[in-house]
DNA sequence: ATCGAAAATCTTGGTCCAACAAATAGCTGC
DNA sequence: GCAGCTATTTGTTGGACCAAGATTTTCGAT
């Protein structure tokens, strides 16, 4: 419990880097957030309005309002018009859309994050293998079978992540389950491109059954193999440089 | 090289979830944006300023003011008295800082990180039994000795993640890197606890040198024996709920 | 008199401007 | 070469106006 203790008062510092004095503008953010943190105020509570603030406060609207814009860049509040600033739950989304924001669009990089993938897929073959219940797989079965149910190729990309995802949930782990997500800018992408030549929701449909069918069987060999393969699959669209066949480095 | 073209044009639609008309802000910060773009900066150039922004894009200073709060709160600039917004390398620090605001402090989230760590590290161990070099070997045995040479907690937890960061480089994947990346401030923190109580920064030396020869060894088996046992030796420094012995769930 | 709809009003965020303070880069004079 | 001055730029504030949405008021129909 007293270790508890310790490491909130720890972490606390890791934003006091800089001891000196800050400016309007960040004081206001910490000021807001210990205004939220005092109150006790949950998901959806509204924040006093822009004009309470500076007057609370002793600052400028304006002020105010850049210390808004950075709690909006955080996901913390989400500020609707009229009804003002309220608490957000959008926090994740801000760190995906900051994770992604500047990712350079090579093919290096989408090489980079299929093996990314690879690693963290085939990674959790030996907790699926050992962990997965009937249920879970009929679970994936569920989420494949929508890549089957519609057309739209930006559709189709988002299905196809989610049975990835179904996939990394059923890993347990809370913590590599949020860094996966934070790809799925990327990774949607990388499939919008893999199945804009051609729609291949057959083909991807089919592969992720045999996957599932590989944990069905506890097979861990079966299930690295075709793992990749999938994933080696979807690269060949990407990487179109030389034209020619294979694009193992 | 056309396919390219259609990535990028994609993933630009990526932000335009809203058709409906963004706000000046929003708007501006795309703007910059591309200016930077179009104007092939790089980073510690400096933009325009201010005045010469507004005037440029239509807008009010107040407005370019607020776009650039958030350009800030992104990483990608950085704003210095006098000299103006320049561009900035910062944006991982963003990326990370942020990350890690969400994280809560809680022996189960310490759980579930080193869960995770143990996935991606092991995970790798085939790569790095097959690719590693006696050099990188030698690396590895550079970052661990200095684990022996101070005596803070707070250093001897940087050196220890350093190590670990090490062995994460070695798989080659640069999105991989980045992710555990994230970790740090988490990683890092649950490395201080651990440590807090008593140096024991010889049986952390002693057992990365031991995962150090296990790779030496080509000892897929070792790699992974020690490498689990490691991680979760840590852990019962974290949870220390019950008192008892042992930690293992 | 009661209810509901329409209109007026009031509040609030969005944007812009003007002004001043503080900091400092760059010039000026020695 | 250096001290000091100046001009420029960001930091901050207050005020103004607009548009949109919530609130209240008004007023007509029943």
């Amino acid at each position: 419990m007293s270790t508890q203790a310790i490491l909130v008062a720890d972490l606390a510092a890791d934003d006091a880097l800089e001891p000196a004095k800050l400016s309007a503008v960040d004081r206001l953010v910490e000021q807001i957030r210990d205004l939220v943190r005092d109150r006790k105020l949950v998901i959806g509570d509204p924040l006093p309005t822009e004009r309470e603030l500076g007057e609370v406060f002793q600052a400028g609207r304006n002020t105010v309002r850049e210390a808004l814009q950075i709690l909006k860049a955080y996901g913390i509040v989400e500020v609707r018009p009229k009804i003002g600033a309220v608490l957000s739950d959008r926090h994740e989304d801000a760190v995906r859309k900051l994770f992604a924001f500047q990712h350079d669009i090579s093919p290096a990089s989408f090489l980079d994050v299929q093996g990314y993938r690879k690693i963290i897929e085939v990674g959790i073959g030996d907790h699926l293998i050992l962990h997965t219940t009937p249920a879970d797989l009929d679970h994936l079965d569920a989420v494949n079978a929508r890549l089957l149910t519609q057309a739209s190729v930006e559709e189709a990309a988002r299905h196809d992540f989610a049975f990835h995802e179904a996939l990394v949930t059923l890993a347990g782990n809370r913590t590599l389950l949020t860094n996966y997500r934070l790809l799925q800018p990327v990774i949607t992408q990388i499939m919008r491109v893999g199945k804009a030549d051609r729609p291949v929701q057959t083909d991807t449909h089919q592969a992720h059954a045999e996957i599932i069918k590989a944990l069905r069987d506890r097979d861990r060999v079966a299930y690295t193999y075709l793992l990749s393969r999938h994933l080696e699959y979807g690269l060949q669209f990407v990487v179109t440089d030389p034209g020619k066949g294979g694009a193992q480095s």
